[in-house]
DNA sequence: ATTAAGAATACAATCGATTGTATTTTTTTA
DNA sequence: TAAAAAAATACAATCGATTGTATTCTTAAT
């Protein structure tokens, strides 16, 4: 209750010996005898000892803490990415501080500085759709704090990132789409700022022209793709002149706007207008009809860049080379792009 | 790049005065001139200055950090209570340590010895399902550091809470159910080593008793509310002697899992089953038919969470009296439930 | 012009743990 | 048994900022 908090010097006291004893004893030093140990160990015990985490970062100069920063904690696939990141820390024994952006570029510089400034052993982020240069990101580097991005990255080369290959993931989904029978196929685009956007929409138009078809821009719709982007979308979608019977969104979010939008409009879906989405969040499976997306595996992502961000705060003097993990992307196939009969032959 | 790190002293040094006038200019006290302060200011500046907090903090033990205990961080609730206290905490300057319990009792108590232990200035939690007994609870207290519970909280007399009123919000989905004509409707609860579940079954069985139906305890069915458990309630349901025509479910999750069981089996929904939830999670709005559910507004219960524990570290040594605050529901009236003509008389 | 009052700054201890070096104690060897 | 080697423990500085007390420097009052 009171300020009960007892030190190492309060144990050294009772035990009549010095401080630095206990340190080495607690720490389980070689160079204080067993005997000797058991005896500080009891005490400790006894009189309700905590280490002081405080002081023995300060001494240390390491706070066993990792910072994150995520754009928004509520979207899924941060959530379940921070939740990877969370477990695998936690057994390597460090803490996790979260912060979001919530897509600004001025909280964004201001976050990175805080974590800076508390010492962070280093620092997982995904950067906001407002990032376009990226001069504040060299902060933690300047200061000697590892840093590991995930999914949204920038190219700086020096840098540690754990992607997923959006180009395959995308450049797939549109193939599906081309072999459910799409003709003309629509694309919900993300800010391009974000490399990854630009890389779902290069395989977007790849996919088109190693299949014969054209690119066209106009059919090619740029937003924050939010659901009522989506939603906006299809609106336009559907004031076309071009017959478009197939929608590869670069995002679940606006892909299930744009559903909710078609379905209002009694469009059928897939046969009139098939769509895919991309993330494979928890609602893809429940909407109706079902929702084809690529799988984005949050927590397998939070994990791996945990584990490398640890590799190279454990090896920074020897300055370990920057690494790149990249997944591999799943497409999983559901109705919303069931067009083909799937046994034409019975 | 180097070991570059600038400290008070090095100021103090550069400007052949003393440290500790530097660090009172740079925390802006009246006991240094402007003048001074200026010349300081600008030295600190031009040398690339930055406070270390870990210094600061074990001088002045304090650590501006709070600890969040949630069982699983990917929990759309959880998340976005997170964005809540994030962003509430970053507001009034402090850092959140985000930890998740899994559900595990053991885990929740390891976190709470390392919250305690890294000297948090205080917790906001939310217990797990494990937990029956509060010993470990009491941790956060006896070492002085202030706890809010939020939305699964349990009843130690001095606890401060934000909770939602569960009672109100299922007796009003109940109530609801009755009103749209179900005459037996069965539930499906949590585990009730939650309060928030005991509250959660009392309202549905008091709405009951109100309206003059009998509560019968073999409508209802415990589980830990996932998707797979809500699926096999179903299952059960329609494997009864009884003629259930509703079913309230004290999560969405649940209610999903067995609407999706349902619709799999061709019940009609609502016609032949109404179907409730609780949370209102984003897919709610967005499965066929659409769910009416409470909604529990996680966002505004982190805010309020936050601003509750923020006032208790303010007040600490007068120990101001713990607070409950309880928040209303509101039912979110969807297709899930529409049987009734909404206009008998055109 | 001298002293008292007040403002500005310097001194020094402190937060609690860690760690290189010095000293004491124990064990080994000649 | 004395000296050398090895082991165990004690001493003391340090991490960087904060803060109560002491000292110096201004300004005002007599």
């Amino acid at each position: 209750m009171q300020n009960n908090t007892i030190t190492i010097h309060d144990i050294a006291a009772a035990l009549k010996i010095d401080s630095s004893t206990v340190s080495r004893a607690l720490n389980n030093s070689p160079r204080v005898t067993q005997k000797t140990k058991e005896r500080i160990w009891a005490k400790a015990e006894e009189m309700g000892y905590q280490r002081n985490v405080l002081a023995s970062n300060l001494r240390k100069s390491k706070t066993n803490t990792l910072g994150i920063i995520v754009p928004r904690i509520s979207r899924y696939f941060f959530s379940s990415a921070i939740a990877g990141i969370e477990e695998t820390a936690f057994e390597a024994g460090y803490n996790v501080i979260i912060c979001q952006s919530l897509e600004k570029l001025e909280r964004e510089k201001n976050l990175i500085q805080t974590l800076v400034a508390n010492r962070v052993d280093g620092i997982i982020m995904s950067i906001s759709m407002e990032t376009m240069d990226y001069d504040h990101l060299e902060g933690a580097k300047k200061n000697g704090i590892p840093t590991v991005f995930f999914d949204r990255h920038c190219d700086i080369p020096g840098n540690n990132n754990v992607l997923l290959d959006d180009y395959k993931g995308s450049f797939d989904a549109t193939q599906h789409l081309i072999a459910q029978g799409c003709k003309n196929i629509a694309h919900l685009g993300g800010p391009k700022s974000l490399l990854l956007y630009q890389n779902r929409f290069n395989g977007y138009k790849d996919a088109l022209v190693q299949n014969g078809y054209p690119f066209r821009q106009e059919l090619v719709f740029d937003s924050r793709l939010m659901e009522k982007d989506g939603a906006e979308a299809a609106q336009k979608i559907l004031g076309t002149n071009t017959e478009i019977d197939g929608i590869f969104s670069a995002n679940d979010v606006a892909a299930i706007g744009a559903m909710q939008y078609l379905k209002g409009r009694n469009v059928k879906i897939p046969e009139e207008i098939a769509v895919t989405g991309f993330s494979n969040g928890p609602t893809s499976a429940v909407i109706e009809p079902s929702l084809t997306t690529v799988d984005q595996s949050g927590e397998k992502m939070g994990k791996l860049a945990t584990e490398l961000l640890i590799k190279q705060i454990n090896s920074k003097p020897k300055t370990l080379s920057p690494e790149t993990i990249i997944l591999e992307p799943s497409l999983i196939e559901r109705e919303s792009t069931r067009k083909k009969i799937t046994n034409p032959t019975k």
